[in-house]
DNA sequence: TCAAAAGTGTTTACGGTACACCCATGC
DNA sequence: GCATGGGTGTACCGTAAACACTTTTGA
């Protein structure tokens, strides 16, 4: 048996959306369109020096892993992009190379704390948006032992993103512009940007990349940077009106060089900024 | 730190549809509307005898789960419904009480593989179809040592699960009518039972719980199974046929009281019997 | 010939897209 | 005043929902 059946893919390209939401069990709408599990990648690795046996003595190694978005300038147009922050490996397997920050499982941790962990301990930050992404197991993603990594994806605000620590070993990079990483990382990581695409599109998601407040033009460029296209600016601002949990203030956005753009309040799932200790 | 943070809830109900699917990534089209994760279960389960430094000491477990879904008649309408089997906890914990098939990981297993050898292990079936539902990992899921399982959902066509082994330690319940059962496995069925519904939503699911050639109506019937509502008969068949991978065939089901409707083949991802060796 | 399900047609309503247009501000 | 982004109005089009209607079979 191998990882990589076709079970699970679920295809299916009609929408069928004529099968109405109905009343949703856990107070959340059906959705109209599948979300598909991505297939799980056929990890291109070494196969290590551990032989068979060996492997099948130890049991599996749990390890946490996340994958951190922030929205951070382009160097070229300065426009907003997605940028996450990835660890350089200080030892074997894949010594020196970029990877996703991440560790053993802490006993004292439900799973995402630990993914809460490793976003402080890395960036200093705290986020705004934390959810489980996938469990990858497959039998040979690290050379040696067997490891089974829960991964967590997550957003944090750009303003705080700004001030994130880099050092040596800790380094930010534009998603969807990586090279290899270690492990399995890079397929991680295209998975994570997948569904961060597809939340997107079903809106409350942006505004965990953005601050408190924000114009409606900043949402649309998030919109524009995560699915890298445009988007027209009068249909995304009446779209995003009629949406839930987004608020008018009073205020303004002044220093522009034209006409001041109001400023909104997202009024949704609160934006606390930890995992409510 | 405790696992129920408002993080991930990713509430919303604005569709934001108008972000119009763009070229997919993976293969696949963006989804209009959101699949939000399940707030994970606040387990009120007692929190045992062993002491948080014996907790410390001990690494966590990993088990597999599988939630299996099939197609039975309801006793009393004789319509399908849905079902799925569990089997009889035969030591403590919740010794006696109903639980998920499962077990630990096994070593030469990737995860997809061990969550189809548990169904084979307690239906003696092979599945239509199994996903990733999961990895539920709080710290009192187990009263004595930690457990951090990852669960798989899957589906069985409707032939051959009405030919599936009971026993006294493994037997079918209607999904939706369950009593509690061991652990947090009742509201792992209940977030299983969401993501069918979701996943039903938007096609080419529905066929994996019936046999290789079916009536439009019995399609009909699966969703109105799996909704729990009725589904306009007319507007049904026409989705279904301009949604890609079905095919009409030549024949026709017999026997019926009336007239004898078309038999269509589902032509997407094949009906592989197993995960592929 | 009648009942009931299979299958078709038609109307209506809603929502997304495209695009023309007005408004307010800095320079 | 004019360029530019903020913000509004509107016409068009595709698709889903509702439901009337025809067809085909068994009893």
């Amino acid at each position: 048996m191998q990882q990589q059946s076709r079970l699970g893919s679920s295809v299916g390209s009609g929408t069928l959306a004529g099968i109405a939401p109905a009343a949703a069990p856990l107070e959340v709408q059906l959705p109209e369109v599948q979300l598909p599990e991505v297939r799980l990648p056929a990890v291109p690795l070494p196969v290590g020096a551990a032989n068979v046996s060996e492997r099948l003595a130890q049991a599996p190694a749990l390890a946490i892993s996340t994958v951190i978005f922030a929205l951070r300038p382009s160097e070229s147009s300065g426009r907003p992009t997605l940028w996450l922050p990835l660890v350089r490996r200080i030892r074997e397997p894949f010594i020196g190379q970029w990877a996703l920050p991440g560790g053993p499982l802490t006993q004292a941790d439900s799973l995402q704390d630990a993914a809460a962990r490793n976003l402080a301990d890395t960036t200093g930050l705290a986020p705004n948006y934390l959810e489980q992404l996938y469990a990858f197991g497959g039998l040979h993603r690290s050379p040696s032992q067997r490891v089974v990594s829960i991964v967590y994806w997550a957003m944090v605000q750009s303003t705080e993103a700004a001030m994130a620590r880099e050092s040596e070993n800790v380094k930010w990079f534009r998603a969807g512009e990586l090279t290899e990483l270690a492990f399995d990382h890079k397929q991680i990581v295209d998975y994570a940007l997948w569904r961060l695409r597809n939340k997107m599109t079903y809106g409350s998601i942006a505004y965990y990349l953005l601050g408190e407040k924000f114009t409606l033009a900043q949402v649309r460029e998030v919109y524009e940077a995560v699915l890298g296209r445009t988007v027209d600016p009068a249909n995304f601002r009446r779209q995003l009106k009629q949406a839930a949990h987004i608020e008018a203030t009073d205020e303004y956005l002044q220093g522009g060089k034209h006409r001041p753009p109001r400023l909104y309040r997202y009024t949704g799932d609160t934006f606390s900024d930890s995992p409510s200790p």
